[in-house]
DNA sequence: GTCCAGGTTAAAA
DNA sequence: TTTTAACATGGA
């Protein structure tokens, strides 16, 4: 923490984060952004100053997957264009995972296509609020089997790690943990 | 050429 | 129930 001072969790619209989560599974983050930024500029609103926003759901499900895959975002585009139509139909989904606790909603977040524990995590983290959501990708594996002996642990048992260790806010230790592995 | 990247899925063991 | 392989694409 006294490394990274000024590290917060943002508060992201909920499509926007899912969308880019599901763009982000293995895949390196340099690339992840230029497939984001890609399908802004194919289908978002014009911003301004070289900027677009993200399309939405209905844009994306109208587009269809062959755009999706034009944007490199290769098996995923089946995945991410199946989540749009599913989406733009169900203008409610948002507000009843808000309902939900935060098992039922992670359960609920998976049943989407191309939706597993770590990317419903992220979502629930960066998008929904959920600071108990605590996302284990290879960065937050690498540093709990390092700094925390964790090495050779099922993905989903450092996950209860995790959060029985941090409690409620273990999606904000994690943010720490991740940018501390990235920086060295 | 080989390996891996902010994983998930379906099939095989 | 656990383990393996396929999935697209590009950079190291």
């Amino acid at each position: 923490m006294q490394e990274f001072p000024g590290l917060r969790i943002l508060q992201q619209p909920f499509g926007e984060t899912l969308f880019s989560f599901l763009c982000s599974t293995a895949k390196q983050i340099s690339q992840i952004k230029q497939c984001c930024l890609e399908v802004a500029n194919r289908l978002g609103e014009d911003l301004g100053c070289g900027n677009y926003a993200w399309p939405g759901w209905d844009a994306i499900a109208e587009a269809g997957e062959d755009l999706l895959r034009e944007c490199r975002l290769g098996y995923r585009s089946r995945y991410i264009w199946k989540v749009a139509k599913i989406l733009s139909k169900d203008q409610e989904f948002e507000l009843r995972l808000a309902s939900e606790g935060y098992p039922q909603a992670k359960a609920t977040l998976m049943q989407l296509p191309g939706v597993g524990a770590k990317v419903a995590d992220c979502v629930l983290l960066f998008g929904c609020g959920r600071l108990e959501a605590f996302p284990v990708d290879t960065w937050i594996t690498k540093v709990m089997a390092r700094r925390y002996n964790l090495g050779g642990w099922d993905t989903a048992k450092v996950v209860q790690f995790g959060q029985v260790h941090f409690g409620s806010a273990a999606g904000l230790a994690q943010q720490f943990l991740f940018a501390s592995e990235r920086a060295h």
